[in-house]
DNA sequence: AGCAATATTCAACACCTGTTGAATTGGACC
DNA sequence: GGTCCAATTCAACAGGTGTTGAATATTGCT
């Protein structure tokens, strides 16, 4: 008999494992342990496979977790910039919802893309910078647009400066999607529940109301999203 | 001869290595790498030490960080109790300044303690959630009394709700003391310098107006902080 | 001088990590 | 029916992790 002792279970599978489920595992664990802590064996037990074949199809962890990235930023991208066209004349309050909404459309159920736009990539991997380049400096130049436009048009106060606006909106609202529902409970008796869509409405009133031109006008409805 | 061979530098160094020394090693692994990654055998190089050591002054990774949190938020606590005094009749918009400059002052050099704050308490160590409850939740039951006792002072508008208030203003400051200049410069070709009091002005400015009673009233001066 | 307590190191354990090279199988094509 | 290629697994490597038990100097006490 030959010395290799005969493993059956070898060479592919009745149904192929293709890339896009090995990503959906990889999003699900990466959500749960983050980009650090989420290893490929868990990844690999999570769809079923051996953690070997994850290097057939992504050359490392890194690009693993980068095609992961390039997967959901385009749509995100594309959406907040069609929403910065300046032939959008609606009330400048209401197209920063939908910059709120988008964001949790595109996001809530995607933990590790919020951990990369929150900061990991600062010191985590080097080969991530050039999506710093090519989809986050857009956005976040989108949406400084808008704020710009506001000022043109007379609804947002000149002192206010778009780029600082766009960090305290982007970067609050990543916090109210992640730790505002995992926060309340630890601290008041409330549910989760209905904890992000409760903060979304609260900051944006409190952002508006702080960058307005004219703070006491009241905010127009805002619409609920439609999911 | 014996069989163990005699290493002749083991026993008590010239100078010892209190527990406070482990902790500043400590802190700064932690500040650099986060809760996770920070490895005991970094902090044990950092130290000057080695890593069985630490274990003879803690019981184990997570009781070092824990002593290491309970180092420094009792003064932390301190300094925001006492300025929620009901006492204290000064403007609230001042008070709420100095409560930024009292995060400023106390966390600006640790990282570990604002990651902690920041929510990697919420999936990480079980051993820290009287932590929370000792420590944070007062620290955010005070931030929430000086807003309740602005509005009962006619200088905060009624609908504003506490509890958010604080939950907006504490997060987007440790967003500003982390995030802002590590992003800014990636974002523009501003330098970092002097992004954290730039970042921290224009967010109280846009905080008290959305949450003001007169939001067209002008914000009192700000005094800088004096490190 | 001897003894005990204290502070420190060494060497190892068991486990987990990303990664790789070789082996193997199934299906498609000729 | 044989051949080739794509897809998958296995077993291992080298390194890192938290942790522990034993060995060992030093210090202070009597």
């Amino acid at each position: 008999m030959p010395s290799p002792l005969p493993s059956r279970n070898r060479g592919p599978k009745p149904t192929k494992v293709d890339p896009d489920h090995l990503l959906d595992a990889a999003q699900a664990v990466f959500a749960e342990e983050g980009l650090r802590a989420a290893s490929l064996r868990a990844i690999a037990r999570r769809a079923g496979c051996d953690p070997a074949l994850i290097y057939y199809h992504f050359a490392s962890k890194e690009a693993l977790f980068l095609a992961l990235m390039n997967r959901r930023f385009p749509a995100l991208l594309r959406d907040i910039e069609k929403l910065a066209e300046p032939t959008d004349l609606r009330p400048t309050a209401l197209r920063l919802w939908d910059v709120l909404l988008i964001y949790h459309r595109h996001l809530k159920d995607d933990p590790g893309i919020r951990a990369l736009i929150r900061g990991e990539i600062v010191r985590g991997a080097e080969g991530l910078s050039h999506l710093i380049e090519d989809q986050i400096r857009p956005m976040v130049g989108s949406i400084q647009r808008i704020f710009e436009q506001g000022i043109a048009r007379g609804e947002v106060r000149p002192g206010v400066q778009p780029l600082l606006a766009t960090f305290f909106l982007a970067k609050m609202q990543l916090e109210i999607l992640d730790v505002l529902p995992a926060v309340l409970p630890l601290l008041t008796e409330l549910p989760p529940e209905g904890a992000v869509l409760t903060g979304m409405r609260a900051w944006l009133e409190v952002l508006w109301r702080g960058v307005a031109l004219d703070a006491s006008a009241p905010l127009p409805t805002l619409p609920s999203p439609l999911d």
